[in-house]
Parts: structure tokens; sequence; C-alpha cells
RNA sequence: GCGGAAGUAGCUCAUCUGGCAGAGCAUCAGUUUCCCAAACUGAAGGCAGCGGGUUCAAGUCCCGUCUUCCGCUCCA
């Protein structure tokens, strides 16, 4: 990372909260590690990204219905989505080489080099006694196994090792107001699997036929180990989550076609191509059969913003076999019963908009009509997704102006989000409207009491232009909704 | 979790080897202002992250602690 994007970055954290985007969580607290808060224009921006997926996913699309599921679910329901077992990694530390690693990926390093060797029986012994402690959890006798085969760390090659503790993915808590008859649950890790839960509940209701799709935006919750960079990664964060069903064989062309209509949906909120790329997985989770990233260029570089994954048939299946409920679906075209199979598109609220706000932020420098030079910052949000739509600001506070504004403002109000200022000079309140994204800002003077025109002033490109008063909120309606 | 750096007004920073905590910008009130961070007047804003120690005296020196940033470890 150089040093310019870093500066880049801090200089978008700062602004966010300078100007009420976001907050670090229980500030007056010294905060809480990867936690956040939305302020006033923040809320609005998050809200506006999630509406423009929303309408795009259902309202646009007739095959998809939208669910809103609860974060608690049934504790089974991870027994059978594997984050249970797949994510309650064991770790340990190497005191000298400060190096953490997983347990298991340890212990099968050290059988791989057994192997190498020729040590076939005493590597798959180790292993198989792994499993089975691995199993039963008994941490005490892992490390006494790492310890009996002197397994050492290959940076300091010491075997000074720490006690094994666990990472938990997930975050627990109990339901039941009684102590001790209380049951553990968990905060859901994704909101997918409130997705699938319902898979037939949707299919029957909404009378859909495959393929189609379930989409839900909702909270998720995860313990990670490192979660810093901004909202990047958060603790608590939002997703935005579609699960397609789709009849068993024809995944390969689904995958295809959700990756290429999810790039497009970037796209179209104009942002330059150069700064997205996909990223295919090679290493493929426990439930895919292919998967690749969408990735923006931050001011930290790459990093995944949203996830195309085919997740095969592996969660109904496995819902199937845990709830012993029937979770197929009979397609009359071909007269076959089946799990379907699905093609997910995940993408992170918080993600989106921080790339929002890395594509928006600029410090431009400009030059002023008696050639002197200034700066503003100024935030380029895509115009459907900008927290304040108008600025509408009297030229001075008297001679009847400020009422002009307010009928101006009633009229727009109820169908896009305004603002109103009398305070300071035109050129303060452009710039403030600037550093919140707000594309227009209409300005009434005295010519407007003579012939109802009034001046309407670009962000962009701060042009201004002088029309009719009656244009505003229809010309404003046709670009800034949704 | 480990290592490094940093915490003073909303923001950016001063306060020299320990001696009454300050400036600019921003905020608020008023006057004035007809188009790109205007001027004037006034106001408000702080337990110097928190806790302890040394000292006649601590923002400043020492110890602890918390938080943030940078780099590692993990990442479906």
């Amino acid at each position: 990372m150089s040093s310019t994007q870093d500066n880049r970055f801090q200089a978008i954290i700062a602004h966010a909260k300078e100007y009420g985007f976001v907050f670090p969580s229980s500030e007056i607290y010294d905060g809480l590690s990867a936690v956040y808060d939305y302020g006033p224009y923040g809320s609005e921006l998050k809200k506006n990204i999630r509406d423009y997926w929303w309408k795009s996913m259902t309202q646009l699309r007739e095959n998809i219905v939208g669910i809103d599921a609860a974060i608690f679910m049934h504790p089974t329901t991870w027994k059978a989505s594997g984050h249970v077992d797949n994510f309650n990694d064991p770790m340990i530390d190497n005191k000298d080489s400060k190096k953490r690693y997983r347990v298991d990926h340890l212990i099968e390093g050290f059988a791989d080099k057994l192997k190498a060797e020729g040590n076939d029986k005493e590597a798959n012994d180790l292993l198989a006694e792994m499993e089975s402690l691995l199993e039963k959890e008994d941490y005490a006798s892992l490390k006494k196994l790492i310890d009996d085969h002197k397994i050492v760390c290959s940076i300091s090659e010491t075997c000074n090792w720490t006690d094994i503790r666990q990472f938990n993915l997930m975050f627990s808590t109990q339901i039941g107001s009684v102590a001790g008859e209380a049951e553990t649950i968990y905060l859901r890790p994704e909101t997918a699997q409130g997705i699938f839960v319902n898979f037939l509940n949707v299919q029957k209701t909404s009378r859909m036929k495959i393929p189609f799709g379930i989409a839900q935006t909702g909270k998720a919750f995860r313990n990670e180990i490192v979660a810093r960079q901004f909202i990047f990664r958060m603790r608590e964060f939002e997703q935005m989550e579609m699960q397609f069903f789709i009849r068993p064989g024809t995944q390969k062309e689904w995958y295809e076609y959700w990756k290429e209509e999810r790039m497009k949906w970037h796209l179209s909120l104009g942002i330059s191509q150069e700064k997205y790329q996909f990223h295919n997985h090679t290493k493929l989770a426990h439930y895919a059969d292919a998967a690749l990233d969408i990735e923006y260029e931050f001011p930290i570089g790459f990093k995944e913003v949203e996830g195309i994954h085919s997740r095969t048939d592996y969660d109904l299946t496995q819902h199937q076999k845990y709830s012993n409920k029937k979770l197929t679906y009979f397609d009359t075209e071909i007269n076959q019963h089946y799990i379907p199979y699905v093609i997910e598109t995940s993408i992170g609220l918080d993600r989106m908009f921080l790339l929002i706000l890395s594509h928006s932020y600029n410090e431009e420098t400009i030059t002023k009509e008696d050639g002197t030079k200034d700066s503003r910052i100024v935030l380029n949000i895509p115009e459907k997704l900008a927290p304040v739509k108008l600025a509408v600001l009297p030229l001075i506070k008297k001679d009847g102006l400020p009422e002009i504004a307010r009928i101006l403002i009633n009229e727009c109000k109820p169908h896009f989000k305004c603002f109103y200022e009398e305070k300071d000079t035109i050129g303060k309140r452009y710039r403030r409207q600037d550093a919140i994204g707000t594309p227009y800002c209409v300005t009434i003077d005295h010519q407007t009491k003579e012939n109802n025109t009034v001046t309407i002033r670009y962000r962009d490109t701060m042009k201004q232009e002088r029309i009719s008063i009656s244009e505003i909120n229809n010309k404003l309606k046709a670009s800034v909704i949704l």
C-alpha cells in the first residue's frame, strides 16, 4: 500500500466521521473494536444502496421474491450448514516466532513431511489420532500430540507452544428467560440459511417455478480474528443475498449468467470498469463447486465486494437430512422430483457503501473565474444514491426569498430528500453540499420574484443554469429516483 | 493475539530542558451581503485517553491500562 493510497483512505474515514456518515461505535466509551454506527447521511446512503439492490433484484425481476428472516435461527441450522464444525478452528501460537497456526494445519503439515520421508504409517496414525481428538474437542491431548511429535514452528524451529485455544466464528447467546433452562443459540453468520430453511414456504406461497430466486437483506455477525480496515471488515455487518434455485445440471450457465448480471449492476452506477475485476476461487468452500469474487480497487487495493457461488444442492440436502423434512421440488416440465441446485449472489452492503465512498471522494483543485486557485472536497456519489438530492438556498435570508424556497421544498420533499439552508454565503453553502454529495443546488434570488426562474447548480461540473422554478420537481424526479 | 507508533477544543496542530492550556478552521448568535469555503462583533467549546507514581509544581518525567493507526497471524 503506498502512502498516497493510505492517506486517501484515512481522509475518507475522517470525512465520513466529520460529515455524519460513519461513527465509531460507542465512541464516548473509547469505541468498540470493528463495530461502526451510521450517521444521518450515512444511513440515507446505506438505505439508498440497499433499496437500489432490492429494486433491481425483486421489483425488476418477476422470478425473484424477497423475504426477511430472523437473525435467530434454530441451533441445528448451523450444524446442517457446516458452520459449527467447519469454522470452530482450534488455534495455537508459537511463543518464540509469535506465529499463529490452525492446529489441524500444523499437524497436517507435519504429516505431509513424514509422508515425504516415507513414514506413511506414522503419518496416517497421527492424522487419525488428530481427527479423533478434534472430534472430542480434547485440546489438552492435542497439545500433547504436538509436543510428543516435537512438531516445530517453521519460523522459530522451536516447539515452545501456547495452550490450544478455540476460535469461534459465531457469536452465541441464550434463548429462554429462565436461567439454567436456557439454550445456546447463535447470531447468524450469514443470511443465506434463512432463505434455505424457508425454501418450500416461499416457493409454495408465492407459487414460484424453477428457476427462481429468493432475495434478502439483513445483519450477520462474525467473530473475526483481525477486524480492521474501517467498515470493510466488521463484526456486525449487513448482507444483501440472493439464492437462485435451478435445475441440477444447469449450474454452469446460471453461474455465468449471474456473474454477468451482477457486474452489469455495479457498472449501472456509472463506476468505471477498470476499477472492477473478477477473482476466481481456486480453493473452494465445502459447499461450492465454483466461486468467484467481484473485486473493487479500494484505496487499500483490490478487495472483495461481492461473491458469486455455485452452492450445488449442498445446503438443501443438509437441511433435508438434519430436519427429516423433504425439501424437493417437483418440476412439471420434466416430471421429476429433485433438490434444486443454487447459485448465490452475496454482496456486503457495508462494503458497497465503502466502495461508493471510495469512488466518490475527491479532492479537487479548481480555477476560479479570476484565475486564482481554490480547492474543494466533493463526493461524486451516483445521484440516485446521494443522501440528499436537492438543496434549496435563498441567496439572502430576507425580501421573501426564504418563503419562495419553502414553497419549492414542500413541493419536492414528498418525492426525494431535500435540504434547506439560508445561513452563510452561497459559496460556503455550495461547498457544504459538495461535501455530502448533494447533486443539485437551487438558488432563489430576486430575479425569481420577477420571472419565476432559479439557478440550478450541478455538483460535478459546478456549472449553473437558469431554469423555471416549475421544472425543478420533474427534472429531479426523472434523474434521482431509483 | 504479537510487534511498532500515536492519543491536547468538533477538525488540524502549537505549548522549548517540568512553571496559569493556546492558535487557525469549524460551530452558534447578531450586523452586513445578489452566485462558489466573504467581512465585522460577540459567544460557546478542555479533568491534556484513563489510573497511579516522582515533584513545591506534570500535557511535559516514570509505571500501568484503554483506544486508534501501521505491520504480522486467520478469513466461507
